[in-house]
RNA sequence: GGGGAAGUCGCAUAGUGGCAAUUGCAACAGACUGUAAAUCUGUCCUCUUCGGAGUUCAGUGGUUCGAGUCCACUCUUCCCCA
């Protein structure tokens, strides 16, 4: 894997880059749409490809682990083989399951215990069985087991879990080294820092994680619970450190505004359900703010979805169809709503690089930012 | 014509002497951040300074401290036999 910075900001530290894989280059800023079981909930892949042209998308590895298990992945020739995926994929340790699977996991110094949700069995997780495990799922990059604690974890909670999450560290890199990937292409490993809303810990974190020079490195435990401006001042003390030539990837944000501060603060790489799940719950992201299409004012609106989006169905299909899908339990409802969201997403992040080349991005974010969080 | 059953807040249901009244659906809002989520929460007779207040269970009258619940009659609907 190799990282390109393209362009740089002058005033902040938002950045322009493409990061290069076996299976295609990744312009960055990006988002990357969330697929846990091996498939982006409600979108079929040609709309991925197509409309929303999403450059990576995610898998999980504890929930395809559990299903449709290893035998089946490692026979399918990995995920990319199993789910027809070409272009490149990373995989989630399990570190958040350890956060949100939290009444079925009990957590040790050998790694983490789940109760599976599926059918109540018992499974031990630990550094080297999820390098294996990820070894077999076979995604171009594969993220450490860390905990992501709770946002209101007290400091001696965060402290501990961050160190934790650091010999945990040691034991991914060590079996991640001594083991090759299975298919024939690259693999990277993103260790992630931790330290919940504590800057001492997360400049710690931080340190620890640059020292292991991986080829990208991850912000973890934000957007759990913490006040956005917490998130954001932690974006900042973590940026400070990890090193600038790499990839940094802020796990699991967030909302359209949250990519922006991100962006501006330095992160290349997010990834959230919130377009997918969020709009299979009825509400659409767009430039000039949010709508909940369940919502009666919608009912008699034969307007386009969005005539600014590219994606097929945003032109094709008016909001009061989409009322009328979405209050009916149409399925269809459902995909559109997760294709605009989705197609939303990585238009915002691909204008916002365009701006970072073109030199105005301050400017252009000051414009946008207050239309994304109105309501309309 | 004869016999039987039943009418509850949009619809459907529970309630057999202490009830503004159960539950489901519908409706109307809100939440959702490395997906146990096509999920969850709230409101849902009227008014409210959110403490309450006022009117309700087909209608009218009655029994009772108290009636959706018991009694009488009226209206309406459904079923069975002619």
């Amino acid at each position: 894997m190799k990282f390109d910075i393209i362009k740089e900001n002058k005033k902040n530290n938002a950045r322009a880059g493409v990061i290069h894989t076996d299976h295609g280059d990744i312009p960055t800023p990006i988002f990357m749409p969330v697929g846990t079981v091996g498939s982006v909930k409600a979108v079929h892949q040609r709309e991925l490809r197509e409309d929303i042209d999403a450059k990576i998308i995610l898998g999980n590895t504890y929930h395809l682990y559990l299903r449709p298990g290893l035998d089946i992945l490692r026979a399918a020739g990995g995920l990319h083989g199993f789910n027809g995926w070409e272009r490149p994929l990373l995989t989630d340790s399990g570190g958040f399951q350890v956060f949100s699977l939290s009444d079925n996991r009990k957590i040790k110094e050998e790694g983490c215990t789940f109760r599976s949700h599926i059918d109540g069995s018992k499974h031990l997780f630990t550094p080297e069985r999820v390098m294996d495990i990820e070894r077999i799922i076979g995604a171009d990059i594969m993220m450490a087991f860390d905990e992501c604690a709770p946002g209101d974890s007290d400091y001696r909670y965060a402290k501990k879990s961050m160190e934790l999450t650091h010999r945990w560290l040691d034991r991914c890199c060590q079996r991640f080294n001594e083991t090759e990937p299975l298919y024939g292409y690259h693999q990277s490993l993103f260790p992630i820092v931790q330290g919940c809303k504590y800057p001492d810990l997360r400049r710690q974190s931080a340190e620890y994680i640059a020292s292991k020079n991986a080829e990208g490195n991850a912000i973890g435990g934000l957007a759990v619970g913490e006040p956005t401006e917490v998130m954001y001042e932690m974006i900042e003390v973590v940026n400070a450190i990890l090193p600038k030539d790499k990839p940094r990837y802020l796990m699991g944000v967030g909302t359209p505004a949250n990519l922006l501060e991100g962006i501006e603060r330095g992160v290349d790489m997010f990834d959230c359900v919130m377009p997918t799940r969020n709009g299979r719950n009825g509400l659409l992201f767009t430039a000039h703010g949010t709508i909940n299409i369940k919502n009666k004012k919608w009912e008699s609106c034969f307007e386009p979805i969005d005539p600014e989006s590219h994606a097929e169905c945003d032109q094709v299909y008016t909001l009061a169809y989409l009322h009328h899908l979405i209050k009916a339990e149409e399925i269809l409802g459902l995909q559109i709503c997760s294709i605009h969201n989705l197609t939303f997403y990585l238009w915002l992040v691909t204008q916002a690089r365009q701006h970072i080349i073109d030199g105005d991005f301050d400017a252009w974010k000051a414009g946008i930012l207050p239309e994304l969080s109105r309501r309309l």
